[in-house]
RNA sequence: GCGCCCGUAGCUCAGCGGAUAGAGCAACUGGCUUCGAACCAGUAGGGCGGGGGUUCGACUCCCUCCGGGCGCACCA
């Protein structure tokens, strides 16, 4: 609330300044209110000045000068401003405005930090969407975590969220599962076959084929091939998708839809696509096979879009699918998507461009794999080979709380290092638990006074806050609306956990410093109400990262 | 070879064009008869892969080189 009124009150005084003659009359340049670095530097600066020098004619300290004295702020509200430096402005707020940020949160409570930015426009996230040929592994978790949490955000900020999973069950790879289903059950029945070298090799596939041997007895194997591997795919598809739903949503991660690729072709949308394609001549058939011209759109060379077989390609049923996702009503398309397939990014925007499709519509948020090793020995992972660690392993090892921060910590952008049996040392350093102790802190201090008949009540005496840890505390609580905006504007999940361990820094610091259950009752009050606000912010950072905000630890 | 991504403290990572680059872990020192010591206070440790450029100001933007990753399928 403070970086907000503040600009509004330093634009106004720039436009003062130009009636008063001291500026000249120049357009208001995009300028900064932000929270210093250094704290000796006031409790946030502007660079108004700095910016508007050049077209002012005048030294950045000279603009600032005039800036300062046209402002005059309230005196109730600005304790001091300051030209320092180059010619930035320092503010340091004044005590009555410091506190009614108190108020102000206790009143918003739960919806403290939310935005209307979003303005309801309908926002599909489709993240994981692993191929369902076996179990969710640990580079998995972070797909989840980021658009989960990507998600939440959205929401604060006044998006209307969908969360989609994207089942690819009509492809290559659900058909060599089945194969390889196929290969376990005939050895079930004493007829050993190998599985397919192209196959998939983990135990679960031998699972796979004996439940269905227990369920069906040996009757598939004179079935007809074609109907024998169409059941065996739908079977072991329907339990792949089951356990990574079950395994989700223990890492509290909760789809709202789960859109199977296959009822897309059967609809004939994907037919329906390549026509469309077709009529404005971005198709052109060579070499028995149908391509798509994505070198039109930035791609290095032109795609194959339907197979001398006569099959789609991956990507004809993805360009229909996000036409399908355009025709539910989504204004904004976003797919979180592993690096490796950074190459398929220009063809998908190219396909659905040439669709009419504003490129705006879609963002495809990219994120570095989760490299893994094990006692500083690289692991490589192969769903095929079956040679991997599954997310379910992940979460017994370090617990859901901790996994979902240890992935939400980390920028999308930077590669992570993931040592198996560092994490699980080390989950019990796992800087989530600072967090959470400042809850359970906060929990306990609130719980000690309802036994001691303290609260805060309805008008605590905000006047007798007037220490400087208690403005820190209220100063970084002060942030939250802004962290919201920025980590979910600019898709940075990680800015919260960043932010959360502010705040329970701030938090432990007042603690330290700052007794809040005393014999004074109009202190314990006061306190009492900054210690429910912070226990606000901390309850809607945790929320937003899924994390849970425990009242003992 | 081409395209995209990443190089910041011993390790893992933050850093929104701004003032003396931060945290966690690891190391070392000190602090519990008072609301929870899963905490706090302090010491030590890097000048941001190299070089140019833009800017009043660059870890941040641009160019280039070096190192690493991913991709360059009729797999998804």
């Amino acid at each position: 609330m403070f970086r907000d009124a503040l600009r509004e009150e330093i634009r106004a005084a720039i436009g003062r300044a130009a009636v008063a003659g001291r500026l000249p009359p120049v357009a208001v340049p995009a300028f900064e209110v932000e929270v210093p670095r250094d704290r000796r530097h006031g409790d946030y600066a502007t660079n108004a000045a700095l910016v508007l020098a050049k077209a002012a004619g005048a030294s950045p300290r000279q603009v600032a000068d005039a800036l300062v004295e046209a402002w005059a702020p309230a005196a109730d509200r600005v304790a001091a401003l300051e030209v320092a430096g180059p010619g930035f402005i320092n503010i340091r707020l004044a005590w009555p405005w410091r506190r009614a940020l108190v108020a102000a949160i206790r009143a918003e409570g739960d919806g403290y930090g939310a935005s209307t930015v979003g303005a309801g426009r309908r926002v599909n996230v489709e993240f994981v969407s692993a191929n369902p040929t076996g179990p969710l592994h640990v580079g998995t978790g972070r797909n989840a975590v980021i658009g989960d949490v990507l998600a939440n955000l959205l929401a604060a900020l006044g998006y209307q969220v969908t969360r989609e999973y994207y089942i690819n069950d009509a492809g290559q790879q659900v058909h060599n599962l089945a194969r390889s289903v196929e290969a376990h059950y005939f050895t079930h029945f004493g007829r050993p076959r190998p599985v397919p070298e192209d196959g998939y090799h983990g135990d679960y596939v031998a699972d796979l084929a004996r439940r269905i041997a227990e369920a069906d007895g040996p009757r598939w194997l004179e079935a007809p091939e074609a109907a024998r591997l169409d059941h065996f795919r739908e079977v072991s598809v329907a339990a792949v998708i089951e356990e990574a739903r079950a395994d989700l949503a223990r890492f509290r991660v909760v789809f709202d839809v789960w859109f199977s690729e296959r009822s897309l072709v059967r609809s004939g949308a994907v037919d329906r696509a390549l026509a469309d394609l077709r009529a404005r001549d971005y198709v052109y058939e060579a070499d028995g096979k149908t391509w798509f011209r994505s070198t039109a759109f930035g791609d290095d060379k032109d795609r194959v879009i339907v197979k001398p077989t006569g099959e789609w390609t991956y990507f004809g049923s993805d360009i229909a699918y996000h036409l399908d996702k355009r025709a539910r009503g989504f204004d904004l398309m976003i797919d979180v998507w592993a690096i490796d397939h950074i190459g398929d990014v220009a063809r998908v925007r190219g396909g659905l461009q040439a669709l009419g499709v504003p490129p705006e519509a879609l963002e495809i948020l990219i994120y570095q794999h989760v490299r893994l090793k094990n006692e500083g020995e690289a692991l490589r992972m192969s769903k095929r080979r079956g040679e991997f660690v599954t997310l379910r392993e992940l979460i017994d090892a370090v617990g859901v709380d901790a996994g979902r921060y240890f992935y939400a910590m980390v920028a999308p952008g930077t590669p992570m290092d993931f040592d198996v049996a560092l994490a699980r040392a080390h989950s019990q350093d796992n800087p989530v638990y600072y967090v959470q102790y400042a809850h359970a802190r906060i929990a306990g201090i609130l719980r000690e006074a309802a036994a001691a008949g303290a609260a805060a009540g309805s008008a605590p005496p905000l006047d007798r806050l007037e220490d400087e840890r208690e403005w820190a505390l209220l100063h970084t609580l002060a942030e939250l609306p802004e962290v919201i905006r920025a980590a979910g504007l600019r898709r940075e999940p990680h800015r919260l956990c960043a932010y959360a361990r502010e705040v329970a820094e701030a938090f432990h610091l007042f603690y330290t410093h700052c007794r809040v259950l005393g014999d004074d009752p109009g202190l314990t009050a006061a306190r009492l109400a900054v210690v429910e606000a912070a226990r606000t912010v901390l309850r809607r950072v945790l929320g937003l990262l899924g994390v849970c905000a425990p009242e003992r630890m």
